[in-house]
DNA sequence: ATTTGAGAGTACAAAAAATAGACTCACTCG
DNA sequence: CGAGTGAGTCTATTTTTTGTACTCTCAAAT
């Protein structure tokens, strides 16, 4: 199976990866989410070849999760920004931070500051349950398509 | 960059990605979580090489992401369980799903059942704010290391 | 006792993708 | 005019990924 026979699979999941299922793809997203938005920015922060960036930037705009506007019109310069799709991917991003400062922590690097704008304050993403609001807590979820789960 | 120099990074989410960074793990760690467990049954989800899904597994073991718990001794013989940090990527996962149910999603599909064990009923993730308790709409976040951002 | 079959891999070579680094192109600024 | 910048593209090389076939250990059936 390759790459772009994913998105065609029953799974949503897998229909997720089939867009954002590579690292650089992430890393580019987490860059649009902190507000970078230009080609050589990305370059810079991202420590890959051009190649890549250029890649990445161009699927992530054919899946409608950028889009170019732009910016200059004579040597034409745009930037990358997130579409609605995009920004919806801040969840994910935001629990696999949280995931790597848990698991992954790394000695001298300061908890990365979130600050949520309804409220001003700084925070953590919590997931929580639509029907009785309470976090849903690591293997406190069971799936109907299948034996009973561990998850 | 290669893969194995991305966990010493220092933004989380590429130390996350080091660990599942790939469409293949992440396929994997959705059937552990949907309570897969055994080496032929991943192949026969999964449609890639047993090469690919033995290569995985070896990996997530060795992140300590999955661990083997025998349950067959002559012929050696084991089942992959999810440890404490894997069953942790459910949130990771459960977010994943809805944003391909929600921007990718497929005709024909009765939307994936999950139950809360907690409340017992059929629910979806809510991603919210740890200090106000409110949902964190998709934009409503900043960034405080780098300029005013857009996610 | 021999054959068949399951489970869990390995080995190997072919094919596909990713990569670094240099190069291009179209301007703009001093 | 020359240097600089932004945004790529080209190419050859390296890495991964893949499929298929093979191995190994045992249990059950014949």
């Amino acid at each position: 199976m390759r790459w772009d026979e994913l998105d065609t699979d029953n799974c949503p999941v897998a229909r997720t990866m089939a867009v954002m299922g590579d690292r650089w793809t992430v890393l580019i997203l987490r860059d649009c989410l902190r507000g970078v938005s230009r080609f050589d920015d990305f370059c810079a922060r991202l420590g890959c070849s051009r190649t890549t960036v250029s890649d990445r930037l161009a699927r992530l705009v054919e899946a409608g999760v950028l889009e170019t506007e732009a910016y200059q019109a004579h040597p034409p310069r745009h930037d990358y920004r997130l579409t609605a799709q995009g920004r919806d991917l801040g969840g994910v991003l935001m629990l696999m931070a949280r995931w790597g400062e848990t698991w992954r922590p790394k000695a001298g690097t300061r908890p990365l500051q979130r600050r949520h704008r309804a409220c001003g304050r700084a925070f953590q993403p919590i997931l929580v349950c639509s029907e009785c609001g309470e976090p849903v807590a690591p293997g406190s979820v069971e799936y109907g398509d299948t034996a009973a789960a561990a998850g």
